[in-house]
DNA sequence: CAAACTGTATACCGTTCGGTATAATGCAAG
DNA sequence: CTTGCATTATACCGAACGGTATACAGTTTG
C-alpha cells in the first residue's frame, strides 16, 4: 500500500490549507494528517517537526514569490510599468495561490514572537528590502523622489497588500483586474483627485 | 489577601501583552495566569471562558478606537484635514496602547477562521465602514472622487496601517511624528511626484 | 536471494491544554 | 455577629497536544 499519489506533496498543501484557514498555532498536526489522510509518523518522516513543515512550505512559496517579484521589479526607469508588473505579480500569486496569500497576509503585520511570524520574518524583509531596492535605483535615475524612497516602499506595499486583503475577503475577482491596478498606480503616482 | 490592586483590570492587560505578542493560539490559560500572578479559577470567575477574556479585551480597545475614528472623520468638506485627524487617531493609538496595536494588526488582514478573527471581524468592519461613510459623504460634497470610494477606503486604511506596522517594527517614534503624517497626507492626496 | 533503505502503520509517550468542583477567605448589610 | 455575596486558592479533570518507539511492507541494490 505504499505511494498513493504522493503523501509529502498533499502533506504540504493540506497543511498550508489549514494554516492559512486556522492559523499555524490553531492548526494540529492530528488535523494535518487526517485530512491529508496519512498517519503521524508519516509526516514526522518527511518534515521532521511541525515547525519544519511551515519552514518548507515558506521557503517553497516565497522563492518562488521573490522570484517574480525581483523580476518586476528590475526596470528602475519606469515607475509606472514597474507598478503594474509588481501589482500584478501579488494579484496573480493571489489568484493562483489562495492559501499561501491567505496565510502571507496573517503574517505580513505581525511584529510578535509567534512562531509562525519568526519563520516568515526573514522572506517577509526580503520582499520589503526588494522593493526598497527598486525605489533606491529609480531615484538614482529619477531624483525627484530622493528621500521618500522608504515610505514610498511601505505605502506600495501597503496599498498593494490592502488590495490583496480586499480581494481575498471580498471574494471578487474583479478586484485582481487590470482596471483596479491602473486606478490604484493612478492614485499612487497622481493622488486621489487624478 | 483580597483585593491586591484589581486583579481583573491586570488579567485584561496581561493577557493583551501576550495575545500581541504571541498570538491567541500561541497563549495559554496558564501563561496568563502566571503573568498576571493569579490563578485560574480568579480568571475565570471574571471572564468564563478564554474567549470571554479576548471579547472583553476586544470590546474596550475597539470601543475607544472607533469613538476616536468617528470623531476624527466627521468632517466630510475637508479631506486634507481629516487625513490627519484619522491619521493622528491610528498613530496616537499605537504609541499610547502598543499592545492593543500590535494586536489589532495582526488580526487585521486575516481572513480565515482563526478564533481571535472571528471575535474582532465585526469591529474590523465598523472600522471599515467609518472610512467608507466619510468618503461617501465627501463625495457627495466634492463629487471629483466619486466611484473612488471604495478603492480610497482600502488605500487609505492600507497605507496607515502599513506605516504603524512599520512603526512596530522600527520602534521609532519618528514613524509617528506630524512630519511622516504630512508625507503620507502628500502622497495620498497629490501622488508620490508631489 | 539477502541486505539495506524508504515509507507507512499501530500504539503509545509525557506534557499541556482549557476548564472546574470544592472550599476557604474577606467584607458589607441586616 | 451572622448571613450572604464576591473573590480567591487547592487540587484536579478529560481531552488534545506535539512527538516517538517499534515493527513491517516494498523496492532497490549487492
Amino acid at each position: 500500500m505504499t505511494e498513493q499519489t504522493n503523501n509529502k506533496e498533499r502533506i504540504l498543501q493540506c497543511a498550508l490549507k489549514l494554516f492559512s484557514k486556522k492559523g499555524y498555532d490553531g492548526t494540529s498536526t492530528m488535523d494535518i494528517v487526517n485530512t491529508a489522510q496519512v498517519t503521524k509518523p508519516t509526516m514526522y518522516h518527511y518534515f521532521g517537526s511541525k515547525e519544519g513543515l511551515l519552514s518548507e512550505i515558506l521557503e517553497q512559496n516565497y522563492t518562488a514569490l521573490s522570484a517574480k517579484l525581483k523580476e518586476a521589479a528590475n526596470l528602475p526607469q519606469d515607475i509606472s510599468l514597474t507598478f503594474y508588473r509588481i501589482a500584478r505579480v501579488y494579484f496573480d500569486g493571489a489568484r493562483e495561490n489562495l492559501d499561501f496569500f491567505r496565510f502571507r497576509m496573517g503574517l505580513m503585520l505581525r511584529t510578535g514572537e509567534d512562531a509562525a511570524y519568526l519563520c516568515a520574518r526573514k522572506y517577509i524583509e526580503e520582499e520589503y528590502a526588494i522593493i526598497k531596492d527598486f525605489f533606491d535605483n529609480a531615484t538614482k535615475q529619477a531624483g525627484n523622489l530622493a528621500g521618500k524612497e522608504s515610505l514610498c516602499t511601505i505605502t506600495l506595499i501597503g496599498v498593494l497588500n490592502a488590495a490583496v486583503s480586499a480581494y481575498l475577503y471580498l471574494e471578487d475577482e474583479a478586484m485582481l483586474s487590470d482596471e483596479t491596478i491602473y486606478k490604484l498606480r493612478q492614485q499612487f503616482l497622481h493622488g486621489i483627485y487624478s
